[in-house]
DNA sequence: ATTGACCTTAGAGTCAACTCTAAGCTTATA
DNA sequence: TATAAGCTTAGAGTTGACTCTAAGGTCAAT
């Protein structure tokens, strides 16, 4: 039976993230001390580590979520399932690097074309191509209209 | 001499969009008439052109700040400041195009080893392996501990 | 017995970039 | 002249995943 620090320490998650999931049904400590303690069994901390390993892959706490419950009562779930959420993130995945790659070209082009020098910037052409708008949109086809966070 | 709405739908930005770039310094109307409507000259919409241009490349509103403050007064800025603030931002995007490829690569073996069918997931090779924590962690050197927005 | 480390809770704050609302003017058209 | 479309503001809400605070209770070691 493991202290939430000591889960903390184990998981590499802080304190407050496992209460945080705790509130979204993520993690549970199946049992607590007389004075409100949290006390996670063995499969408390699997179930954690679940957690903690899909949240490295980059599946949302959503995703997580669902994962979870197929988890719990793998009989009434199909491998479809999973996969559809494994696909829908690989798909979100995919779109989001190439958005990434776009943007990554243009600031190679950008940057091969500055002297990047002491020199002012009255004849910059990084500042002129920005002005002039000569940067191609975003090349993905549906292109919605959604900023990024990088 | 342009309104609002006409500068939303000269730059595709929205008027709501407008005026919170206006808030932040990043767009201004030059003039307002009798009645507080905003109206856009030449000059501002330049200047608009240019942050949608520098928005749809991926720069942050913080890094758009920067360069309009360059692009005003181009005489007391070097091209090495414009190339550090392309470079940092191109450092951005690599790295979190690579973290985004090293989740790719995992969500693609897993659903290789899953045969994705109506069966229960009572064996799911996905649910095992998430299960397992067989999954390396992110390659990044420095692995902070950012989450990802995707 | 007292310190200090650890635990509890509800709830607020953070980040970025919007997005929307409400309440009330203004302007163009029928 | 009435109606609708468009403009104004301050300020609140959204998203996702935390992150932190305050006020207080508990526990192990000196």
């Amino acid at each position: 039976m493991l202290k939430i620090s000591e889960l903390a320490a184990r998981t590499g998650l802080t304190a407050h993230t496992i209460r945080f999931y705790e509130k979204h049904d993520l993690i549970n400590a199946s049992e607590r001390s007389e004075a409100g303690y949290r006390y996670y069994n063995e499969a408390d901390i699997r179930r954690a580590d679940f957690v903690k390993t899909a949240r490295n892959i980059g599946f949302s706490l959503e995703d997580i979520s669902q994962l979870l419950s197929i988890r719990v009562d793998k009989t009434s779930h199909s491998c479809q399932e999973v996969t559809d959420i494994t696909q829908h993130k690989l798909d979100e995945v995919n779109e989001k690097i190439s958005e990434l790659q776009s943007m990554q070209n243009t600031l190679q082009i950008l940057l091969e074309s500055c002297c990047g020098g002491p020199e002012n910037a009255t004849h910059c052409s990084i500042i002129e191509a920005l002005d002039a708008g000569a940067v191609e949109k975003n090349s993905s086809k549906n292109s919605s209209n959604k900023r990024n966070a990088a």
